[in-house]
DNA sequence: GGCCGCCTTTACGCGGTCTTTACGCCGCTT
DNA sequence: AAGCGGCGTAAAGACCGCGTAAAGGCGGCC
């Protein structure tokens, strides 16, 4: 059984979370403030953390970087204040994802599912298919309704960075800094560049994106189901 | 980094193969007599053993005896005794090449790199055919519509490994260390000059290469299907 | 000794790739 | 309604890797 930790102050959400993780088969630790959040995520080894930004005693930032301190548990962050700036900043201090306030309960499980993903199926990784897409990184090849896509390194090293984590955001700093180097993480021209070439040579209907998908503000997503 | 273990009572003999391997990039491990050799061959954990036969304690047939009780780390013997009968005993024992003194730098070079080989990569079977190319590397032949195809030994070397992954890109990297050793791993040319020959040998067509694909910036490839 | 094959090294032209810039669109703010 | 920032898109020049030819050196073989 998976454990999951809601960290929350609000009564209401804690209770409608617990409800809708527990029927989908997860069990549920609750933590009502920052400081207790910090100490479960230690005690109950949760297998997931979900943990909302406004919190009456600790900055929600400084709890992520808490409990990543001790452990690469996966963290899901809420928050109403849906400034960019807060979810570049969580997701650079270790955040796995980030979901604005309110959202549907449809969208929140997809998010958890794809945060445990990794943890779960391990041997993964070496090929990944999408639709017709085909990424094998083992043979380095990539298909398209079986016929082989043409990438050049940049292209490849993209894609690679957001298939090894897929339907996670990656904020453009990491991006650049993966695939461009530390030196270029402003260099956001780069990321527009080759985002639209690789949908050119990869999306259905590039002007429409399904596949690589923008995250104003924040970063991309490459996403593997609806 | 790759480990050697040299077993050699022969103080110069010592130094000059510490100095010959560490040049083309390995770590080196010495021992000075038998029984150093045997420890430190479980001790150390080498890569491959260089032994020589000729130890003033324990005769150099029963060294390699005990470290293949042991392990199964390749061991190339040296020996300034040229009997045929020591060079069976010795290959019967466990050992996996012989190489008589004198020897030159070069060819022992070549024996160290054919000793590690089969630990990079060694999967593939032994006969690979594709289209009218027949790749026989268990009898070390090469044949084109029926026709020998006559390959210099970098030819073969380099054919070889691109052949022990079909469909598989290989980076420069590692094609360069495998045929050329670790120290070339920036010499790029032989790469382009060898695959030239290469393709001028076996393509088709030498300037629309079908059979060794580039991955340009990454490595080259050989191409089974489509 | 001289020939020959192989390995190594260098040089150069070409084509693809990367980088850079500019512009129009859209959504959000003021 | 206008301004602004982020994004998508196209295009052009700079740059780099690659293919190719060729020459020098080394060793083997006759």
């Amino acid at each position: 059984m998976m454990r999951i930790l809601v960290v929350d102050d609000e009564p209401q959400i804690r209770k409608f979370l617990r409800i809708s993780l527990s029927a989908n088969g997860y069990e549920v630790v609750e933590a009502e403030n920052g400081r207790q959040g910090i100490d479960a995520a230690a005690r109950e080894k949760p297998a997931l953390v979900i943990l909302d930004l406004g919190l009456p005693d600790i900055d929600g930032q400084e709890v992520i970087s808490a409990i990543r301190k001790e452990s690469s548990v996966p963290i899901i962050v809420l928050s109403v204040r849906a400034q960019e700036m807060d979810k570049v900043e969580a997701l650079d201090r270790g955040a796995d994802d980030y979901v604005p306030k309110p959202f549907g309960i449809g969208e929140l499980m997809a998010r958890v599912r794809a945060a445990l993903r990794p943890l779960q199926k391990d041997t993964a990784g070496t090929i990944l298919e999408v639709g017709d897409l085909r990424l094998d990184f083992a043979r380095h090849v990539v298909t398209r309704a079986g016929a082989e896509v043409h990438l050049s390194k940049r292209e490849y090293e993209l894609l690679h960075i957001l298939a090894s984590k897929p339907d996670h955001v990656l904020t453009h700093t990491e991006i650049l800094k993966t695939v461009w180097g530390p030196a270029h993480v402003e260099d956001t021209a780069y990321l527009r560049v080759y985002v639209n070439q690789l949908r050119q040579k990869l999306e259905a209907d590039p002007v429409t994106p399904k596949l690589i998908v923008t995250e104003p503000g924040v970063g991309y997503r490459l996403r593997t189901s609806g």
